[in-house]
DNA sequence: GCGCATAGTCGAAGCGCGTCGATGGGAGTG
DNA sequence: CACTCCCATCGACGCGCTTCGACTATGCGC
């Protein structure tokens, strides 16, 4: 492997020269820039990232902090993922994808050790124990996911309350009176994942304003325990014209199970979601959602969190609860 | 942060003496140990992964090149990507996760700039451009998918044709003589994914044998087009009395467009397919199939890698193409 | 014509760790 | 008691790069 030497051997400069001629830190003519530059190519050089990282205590890479959890829907995961290892790259960053189940000892073990610039945590509980460690190690970082406390951090996530609010005015505008709604799983509430609660707790007050009947379950996550529980609901709540469902792997069921029962939708039920486009084209959702918009949500985050990296002494952190919007498909109508 | 030095100095011993402490490299007396040990939790000393990667030419990180094509079926690709950053992460790896358009490019550029030990490539096509890069660089790497030439790699993969035997087997035995075969889509064969004729081949030829008529087609990718034309193709073929599935995207969308149309499995048609566990749970997929395994083809490509990483001369590379095994869920009846 | 800024380059000092060769002291051998 | 050998430890160098201070050559204003 060459090294910056070799450059500066072949190209006749110094090694010094070598190294502003490729940061473009100070001026190089560019006579010598050009000589370097086929140096360069010629003997086929790329910099040591350890070297680098050494000299100059930046890695270009970000941790990427994910929870699989066996009761949590994995494909939904990704659509946080993929949109954030791209905004890194097109940042100049590569990621370091970290699934290790002790959350707050891989946070602490890759951050101390310098493997990386900044950090991105994905799937932040309300009491997140990896937030104690963010505050205590030298990267700044970006979450997407509300804690219970958000000073010093930057905090992306879709407003799950007005989410709610949304669907239910939706159906209340359209004389639903009698609903149903799934919401994740009971690990979720247990594990303090902010989200299931910001967005029941408004549906249900939402509701309620509205003189709303709501009949609320968590849904399951393993089949094929979900398709019975979701039918036991059905036959359980015949009165109920509409169903606000709030809960991935409930969703994704759902056409199946209404299928089987045959539920026209929305002749017979109105049918209302919080998932993604991508989501939903994964699984042939045609129902009227709100976008969740994981793409937008991690992409933020990455560029905040670039941006922090950039100028490091910049006060003054990002809370930024993404304004819901939903995208009629057609599967709810006026009773 | 801390250094070593600064260890070195609160023990009251030579820096060298630190680093022998934590590699054991060279014996140090049990005292002294403590000595450093105590010193290390005082100063929460941490080894900076840069300095350790410059000194020792080790990163202790393996890069995952993975590609995620708008027509692929991304929950699928998922089942690799967990498996093998924990197998990763239990050898001691952290994964950098490396998903860039530019395949051949990212490769070249994480390897020669030495940011990774070793490299696992996934989505590897018959002429996968990414090789001849792979055969340059100073890292080894495993692959899970089987390229044209194998020689020098380490290569996982399912024995794809002879899954579609053991399928194809199944139904002959049961006295199907009628057939639809959905095989991935066409991109996937003009992208070289030798998986796809793989198993399309040895199940038209085996099918062939038994004297079973195949209609085949190439799957859809998107929605609603694929659903659609899963209806289309079963107007087509009233006489087939099985259907064949080797397509992630059209077998999680079968369950509805069956019910939909009012179809029995196994009493009006037995189904078969080729997938994962874990994917068919995701998509309460109740069909008689070959086990994909991602979980064990990515354990298997790390676990190799990484013996190679730990005796780098092992010359004798690995080509193992994983047994099918079939599972059968009931999904098809004798005719 | 002199002083002074600026462009362009160089040398050297790190960054924090791994590792080689060397050293000192104690146990073991005859 | 002299000698070897091994255990435990140390100092120094090198990994490949960034960056600071210094130096020269050139251009400018007055």
């Amino acid at each position: 492997m060459a090294t910056s030497a070799d450059v500066a051997r072949l190209a006749g400069v110094s090694l010094s020269t070598v190294s502003y001629a490729l940061s473009g830190k100070r001026p190089v003519s560019q006579e010598t820039r050009d000589r370097i530059e086929k140096a360069i190519a010629e003997l086929g050089f790329s910099p040591n990232a350890g070297a680098r990282a050494l000299a100059s205590s930046q890695t270009h890479v970000l941790g990427l902090f994910v929870q699989f959890l066996p009761d949590e829907f994995s494909p939904a995961m990704l659509q946080y993922v993929l949109p954030i290892t791209e905004a890194a790259r097109s940042a100049g960053y590569d990621t370091l994808f970290v699934t290790e189940a002790d959350g707050p000892h891989a946070l602490q073990r890759i951050a101390s050790s310098n493997m990386v610039d900044g950090v991105v945590l994905l799937n932040v509980a309300h009491d997140d124990p990896r937030l104690p460690i963010l505050r205590n190690i030298r990267q700044p970082g970006a979450m997407v996911g509300l804690p219970r406390t958000t000073d010093g951090f930057d905090v992306f996530d879709l407003d799950f309350a007005e989410s709610a609010r949304l669907l239910v005015d939706h159906l209340a505008q359209l004389g639903h009176r009698e609903v149903v709604l799934i919401t994740p799983n009971e690990h979720v509430y247990e594990r303090g994942y902010a989200y299931a609660w910001r967005f029941r707790d408004a549906a249900l007050e939402r509701a309620s304003r509205h003189g709303i009947r709501v009949f609320s379950y968590p849904g399951q996550t393993q089949q094929p325990g979900l398709n019975e529980q979701l039918n036991r609901i059905l036959d359980e709540r015949p009165e109920a014209t509409a169903l606000v469902v709030h809960n991935d792997a409930a969703i994704a069921a759902l056409p199946a199970v209404l299928h089987a029962r045959g539920v026209r939708v929305p002749d017979d039920l109105s049918v209302v979601g919080l998932y993604s486009e991508d989501f939903g084209r994964l699984f042939s959702l045609p129902y009227t959602a709100v976008e969740s918009s994981p793409d937008k949500l991690g992409r933020s985050a990455v560029q905040t969190l670039v941006k922090r990296l950039n100028k490091p002494e910049t006060e003054g952190h990002v809370l930024e609860l993404v304004v819901p919007e939903i995208t009629d498909r057609g599967s709810t109508r006026a009773v």
